[in-house]
DNA sequence: GAAAATGTAAAACGATCGTTTTACATCATC
DNA sequence: GATGATGTAAAACGATCGTTTTACATTTTC
């Protein structure tokens, strides 16, 4: 693991559990175990580290959600809050806590969510053998939904996003 | 409006737009058109400031969704979203920006989903004729969902989960 | 009409912010 | 065995952070 990595791991990690106006420069040398000039060399500034630590993430998560079939995309959810937790989701906070006023954050933001939302629909495709725009949406609402309820009431919000993607899929298949 | 209401209302759309961390004390006195030692006299402290917007802004959000219809609880989101835009749950991005380490916050956020997940079972308890514990779930899901997935979505989200919520609705009647 | 309350304007508090720099150590590579 | 590249440790940068204080004005209240 090199230095780069090092660092992005360390401050994906603080930025996801304490938040961003917590997590300052000498927590994130302190963590990543480096010195500030080596941060700096990688990182660039404090916001193109929150950018990479996005596109980090998306990759991570977009590996887990590689699947055919919309149950296993709540499965996958699952297993992801039960690995990693949850505190929501870190885009969404990134461009909310940055008011979408830096564009590297929220370059980053869109091109995941884009992508997010392509995968739902591929998966749905796969799934029922036709495109369902309509379902699309409502099963990315659920998805979206099951991650935010599940900060507070667990991985019950999860299972009840399942049981009613299980219901809306199996009316779009009649 | 006294002060204490000026500045409430000042502090809630300087968090809300711009995040925690770009919004300082310099920016809230400003906005709020006080001297800073008012605005102590008031706030007590940013923390404190944090509490008490989201304490306000429960209120004003339970007032708009006292409804007696699953429907007309995502007609009210609609609105909500409409009249004041959206950048997700200030709630939970709230809970989250302050890793949960701030007692008065982590309460002000768990007073307020617990209200909120009461009031959608009171709901359709209301609209079904009986409680539908797995359907409030379900439902709590699609609400949470619409509100973040309408950062990017915009309306259309919203739109979706309500047709998602007739659909279980239906589902559960019969 | 004194007194208490409530406000403003502005300076100052020490701490911390994100970032750069200085000085020095390792370490491959030609 | 000189030369870069890559690292550390630590001081320093000016700016800004959240907060308190000083000095003074205005309004409300008994």
């Amino acid at each position: 693991m090199d230095q780069t990595e090092k660092l992005t791991a360390a401050a994906e990690q603080l930025f996801d559990r304490h938040g961003y106006m917590a997590t300052g420069m000498d927590r994130l040398t302190a963590a990543a175990g480096m010195s500030s000039r080596t941060l700096y060399k990688h990182a660039g500034s404090k916001a193109q580290l929150m950018a990479r630590v996005l596109t980090e993430r998306d990759r991570r998560f977009m590996t887990r959600i590689e699947v055919r079939r919309v149950d296993a995309l709540f499965a996958a959810l699952e297993d992801w809050v039960r690995d990693e937790g949850n505190r929501g989701c870190l885009f969404l906070r990134t461009q909310a806590e940055t008011g979408g006023d830096t564009p590297e954050i929220a370059e980053a933001v869109a091109a995941h969510k884009t992508a997010f939302r392509q995968r739902i629909a591929q998966v749905i495709e796969t799934d029922l053998g036709r495109a369902d725009p309509a379902l699309s949406d409502q099963i990315l609402v659920l998805f979206e939904g099951a991650t935010h309820a599940a900060i507070y009431r667990g991985a019950e919000a999860v299972t009840a996003a399942r049981a009613a993607a299980r219901t809306l899929v199996e009316g779009a298949r009649s």
